[in-house]
DNA sequence: CCTACCGATCGGTAGG
DNA sequence: CCTACCGATCGGTAGG
């Protein structure tokens, strides 16, 4: 029973590690997900919790990389097969401003959360978001850039100031909901997104 | 030298804490606001840093309270004075993508960041937070319906979106700034601020 | 992945 | 506002 365990269940301890990590972070914050409490409520010693992490960092490392490959599964993948331009950057938006307002877990979106929370601290958690969302600009800019060139887009479309309307739009759901209970912050982000395209209220 | 000291004494005390609370939690989070931490920076002792707030949580309490009183007397102080309407606004909008862009600490607005890091906790924090956007999203109302009322916006105008707009945008400069060191993010906060209320980009 | 343990730090109090 | 102290918890390691 006891000793070291075969690689599945290895692999399957940290699966169910991570998944405490994320819905605590959700809560209360990735600070707040201390290797004690992850032992407590997994029903481990805190030397099995952690002995696959080497640190807390990487363990709040890995947190963040769980989430980010949710993001990309529920927001990116079902549209990337779409062709770049205007239609994909809407149903990416549709799916985005979704994920924000039910991210599967209790808390909210935790992306956003570390997003805001990590901003202005140094360390690898900071980077990794950095990095993170420096990429989901680049996706945003192509489909952009692919609008202006069909001609969706007005030429003179100012690039950098719509992206920071769009991730900001779709960052303010989770707030909304949980300090103001505003049901309808999903449907207020797209609406804003599509003002800022330039776009008509509906369809 | 020892001993209680006199009531004004007490209150620079007080002030003294307050701030440097209010720069690590820019930094690091109002998690990482410890009571030895405070104590050491200062070159106190625990207790002559809790003394005067019972408890921790009184503390960030305060520390928040601090930060919402800068809020009001950098944004709303200035403007207060003008007749409801949209020219208010515009004027509380541009002093508030300022104060975002340059909150007096070093980690960023520390507002902002206790906003979507306690939007999913319990607690006073959380709801000292909630009360605070309650009430400036009634400031931005007031001005909104003034500003249908004279012909300014349309009449037709949904607020509530506009609203969730606004303080949406608002909140990204901070992380724009800090993650991706966006020089302009002000500048593209209130930008897409004009473009959700249907006015021209400039003047 | 467990037991047993380390030094450090946590929030907070007693008493002056 | 200080010294001295409390039990609890922190991240992490040794050794199996």
């Amino acid at each position: 029973m006891a000793g070291r365990a075969s690689a599945q269940a290895a692999l399957e301890t940290r699966r169910s590690v991570l998944s405490a990590a994320a819905e605590i972070a959700s809560m209360e914050g990735l600070d707040s997900v201390t290797i004690g409490r992850l032992a407590d409520l997994l029903g481990m010693s805190k030397a099995g919790v952690i002995g696959q992490f080497r640190s807390k960092e990487r363990l709040q490392l890995e947190t963040v990389e769980l989430v980010m490959d949710a993001f990309r599964a529920r927001v990116w993948q079902p549209v990337r097969h779409l062709d770049p331009g205007l239609p994909r950057l809407l149903a990416a938006c549709a799916a985005w401003v979704r994920y924000g307002a039910d991210p599967g877990y209790s808390g909210g979106c935790l992306l956003t959360q570390v997003t805001y929370d990590y901003d202005g601290r140094s360390g690898a958690v900071h980077d990794r978001i950095a990095e993170g969302r420096a990429r989901w600009r680049d996706t945003l800019r192509h489909d952009i850039d692919a609008a202006i060139a069909a001609g969706d887009l007005p030429p003179g479309t100012d690039v950098p100031p719509l992206v920071y309307g769009l991730e900001s739009l779709a960052a303010g759901i989770t707030p909304a909901r949980l300090l103001h209970g505003d049901g309808r912050a999903e449907e207020w982000a797209l609406r804003g997104m599509r003002t800022l395209l330039g776009l008509a209220p509906e369809g």
